[in-house]
RNA sequence: GCCCCCAUCGUCUAGAGGCCUAGGACGCCACCCUUUCAAGGUGGAGACCAGGGGUUCGAAUCCCCUUGGGGGCACCA
C-alpha cells in the first residue's frame, strides 16, 4: 500500500471556516493516526475573490490551530516543502493548460463559444419548462470551420469537458458505495474560462493527480460532485482516489453553516479568547466520537485514536455553549505560566482602548490565576472579571451599593464601618484571613447578614455583584485604595441619602 | 425540478441483533458547598431510537417504503 497522502486545499477568498478547519483538522488526524502526509494547497484561481490577506489569515490560523503540514507553500518567511510545488494554484496555471490541451487533443474535451447570456437563457428556459439545468450541448459537435468562424468573430471559448453517459460508483471511506448516474452531472462541464484560468473541478483533480493525492477527506457538499472529478481522473490516465465525505457543520437551523447566521470566522473564535485546544477537541467532537465516555482530549489523543470509519454520517449543529463549556475546562488544564501568557493580550487589548488604566505584567497576572482560573468560559472575559484592580476608579450604581434586605442608610453605615474596620485592622491586619473575621466582627455587631455587608463592599470596590472572592480581591487591590473606594462609595450613598 | 446523502434526548453523541425498561456530555431545573459569581458534588426532567411494513426466537441496530431534513446541479471554491 502506497504511503497515504492526504490534503487540504483552502480557498483564500475570505478567512478561515469553521468548516475549512475542521476538514482540514480531520486530514490531520487521519494522516497522524497512518503516519500519512498532510499537504497544504492554496486554491487561488479565483481571482476576483482571492486576496492576500484572507491567504495570510488562514495560514495563520491553521498554524494556530496546531494543524501543521508537511508540505505546503511559502509563507509568513517560510520555505515552500515539499517536492509536490508549486502549491499555490496561481503558480501552477502551465500543468492545468497542458492538461486541458491533452484533453481537447483527445477530444474528451471541447473549445465552447457559448457567450454567458446564452448560457443565461439556457437556464432561464430550462427553469421555466421546470428541467434541471443542465448544458444544451450546442458546441459539442462544432466542426472545425464553425469553430473557426467563432474565432473569426473574435470570440475566446472556454474549454468543456464531455460528459460520457453511464453510472459513476464509489465507495466513500464514511458512506459506503455510492452509485451516481452522470445524466445527473448537468451536462459536459467547464474546465476552463475564456480566459485561460481553470475552474476549480479540474484545478483540483489536476493538482491531486500531481501531488499523489491518496485520499480524498473534504466536506459532504462535494459528495455531488464527486463523479466529475473521477471521470476527470480517468480522463486524465490517473489512478482515482478513496474518498471519504465529512458531514456538514450546521447553523442551528440545520441548514449548512454560514456567515449569515453562525460565526464562521476561525479569528472571531480566537479574538474571543478560545483557546486553540479547546476549538481542536470541540471540532473533532463534531462528527467524531472517541467511543468511550471521555470529553476532554488533546489533539494527539485524538489523533492516535482517530478513526474514519467511526465518523459520524449526518451533519451536526455547532453548539456554542458547549464550546464555551469545553474552552473552560482547557483553561483549566492549562500551565500557570502558559495562561499567563495567553491571558496578557487581551489585557493589553483592554488597556489599548482604554477600558482599564494600567496593564498589568505577568508576576501580576500570574497572582491573579487562583482568582480568575475556573471563571473564564473565554481568554477574553478577563478584562470584565479583574478590570476593577487596574481601573483609578470604578462606576458604581449607587442602586446596587444597597443589599436586597438593606436600606440606604444601612448600606451607608456599613461602608463606612467596614471602611473603619479595616482601617483600624493597620496594614498587619490587611490580608485575607483578618479582613474577613474583622468584616463578619463588623456584621455581628451590628446584628447584619455577612453576606449582605459583603455584597455592599463587593459592589463599593469593583462596581460590580459577581466578582472573585471578596478578601482575596481586597488584598490584590491593595490597602489604599480600598480604603479609599470604601469611603468614596459610602459618601455616594450620603449624597444621594436626603438628611 | 432532477440527482445524491442523512435520520438515537433541545444540542453533540454511545450503541455495529439479545449486555438497552437506550448510556454519557453540553444546556436546563433542584439541592449541597458557599461572601457574590464561578468551579465542584448529588439528584431530576428530557429520545415510545422519524413513521409504517418486513427479516428474525429476538431489532435502535438488517431490508423495503413513506415522511422529514440537508447537500449538489456555475465560465464560485
Amino acid at each position: 500500500m502506497p504511503d497515504v497522502r492526504v490534503r487540504i486545499a483552502p480557498s483564500p477568498t475570505g478567512p478561515l471556516h469553521i468548516g475549512t478547519a475542521r476538514t482540514a483538522l480531520f486530514n490531520y488526524l487521519y494522516a497522524r493516526h497512518v503516519g500519512g502526509t498532510f499537504v497544504l494547497r492554496l486554491e487561488d484561481t479565483d481571482q476576483a475573490r482571492s486576496t492576500e490577506g484572507f491567504e495570510r489569515d488562514i495560514l495563520e490560523h491553521l498554524h494556530w490551530l496546531g494543524l501543521a503540514w508537511d508540505e505546503g507553500p511559502a509563507a509568513g518567511g517560510r520555505a515552500e516543502r515539499g517536492p509536490h510545488g508549486p502549491y499555490r494554484q496561481m503558480a501552477r496555471l502551465p500543468l492545468y493548460a497542458e492538461a486541458a490541451a491533452r484533453l481537447v487533443a483527445e477530444d474528451r474535451a471541447y473549445p465552447c463559444y457559448c457567450s454567458p447570456d446564452e448560457l443565461e437563457a439556457d437556464r432561464r428556459a430550462q427553469e421555466a419548462s421546470r428541467q434541471p439545468p443542465r448544458y444544451v450541448g450546442r458546441c459539442a459537435t462544432l466542426t472545425a470551420a464553425e469553430r473557426a468562424a467563432r474565432e473569426a468573430e473574435g470570440r475566446r471559448p472556454a474549454v468543456r469537458f464531455r460528459i460520457e453517459p453511464g453510472v459513476v460508483a464509489f465507495d466513500d471511506l464514511i458512506r459506503g458505495r455510492v452509485e451516481i448516474d452522470t445524466a445527473a452531472l448537468g451536462g459536459d462541464l467547464v474546465i476552463v474560462r475564456a480566459d485561460g484560468t481553470p475552474l476549480y473541478h479540474f484545478t483540483v483533480v489536476v493538482d491531486d493527480a500531481a501531488m499523489g493525492i491518496t485520499h480524498v477527506i473534504r466536506g459532504e457538499d462535494h459528495l455531488s460532485n464527486t463523479p466529475k472529478h473521477i471521470l476527470l481522473f480517468r480522463a486524465l490516465g490517473h489512478p482515482v482516489p478513496a474518498f471519504a465525505h465529512l458531514p456538514l457543520i450546521l447553523n442551528p437551523d440545520r441548514t449548512k453553516m454560514s456567515k449569515r447566521k453562525s460565526q464562521t470566522a476561525v479569528r472571531d473564535y480566537v479574538a474571543e479568547g478560545f483557546v486553540r485546544e479547546a476549538l481542536v477537541n470541540y471540532l473533532a467532537y463534531l462528527g467524531w466520537s472517541p467511543g468511550t465516555e471521555e470529553d476532554v482530549l488533546p489533539l494527539a489523543e485524538i489523533a492516535a485514536r482517530f478513526d474514519l470509519a467511526a465518523v459520524q454520517k449526518g451533519g451536526a449543529v455547532f453548539d456554542r455553549a458547549r464550546l464555551e463549556w469545553l474552552n473552560g475546562q482547557w483553561i483549566r488544564r492549562l500551565a500557570d505560566d502558559d495562561l499567563v501568557e495567553r491571558l496578557a493580550p487581551f489585557l493589553e487589548a483592554d488597556w489599548a482602548a482604554g477600558r482599564i488604566d494600567r496593564n498589568p505584567g505577568p508576576a501580576e497576572i500570574a497572582a491573579l490565576l487562583p482568582l480568575v482560573r475556573e471563571r473564564l468560559p473565554v481568554l477574553g472575559a478577563i478584562g470584565e472579571l479583574v478590570g476593577f484592580l487596574f481601573s483609578d476608579a470604578v462606576a458604581i450604581d449607587p442602586a446596587l451599593l444597597v443589599p436586597k434586605r438593606w436600606e440606604r442608610a444601612t448600606a451607608r453605615a456599613g461602608l463606612a464601618e467596614a471602611s473603619r474596620a479595616i482601617d483600624a485592622a493597620g496594614p498587619e491586619g490587611f490580608a485575607v484571613g483578618p479582613l474577613e473575621g474583622a468584616l463578619r466582627g463588623v456584621a455581628g455587631a451590628n446584628g447584619w447578614k455577612a453576606g449582605d455587608l459583603f455584597m455592599a463592599v463587593r459592589v463599593a470596590l469593583t462596581g460590580r455583584t459577581a466578582t472573585p472572592p471578596l478578601f482575596e480581591s481586597m488584598v490584590a487591590l491593595g490597602r489604599e485604595r480600598v480604603l479609599a473606594r470604601l469611603d468614596r462609595a459610602a459618601r455616594a450613598l450620603e449624597a444621594e441619602t436626603p438628611a
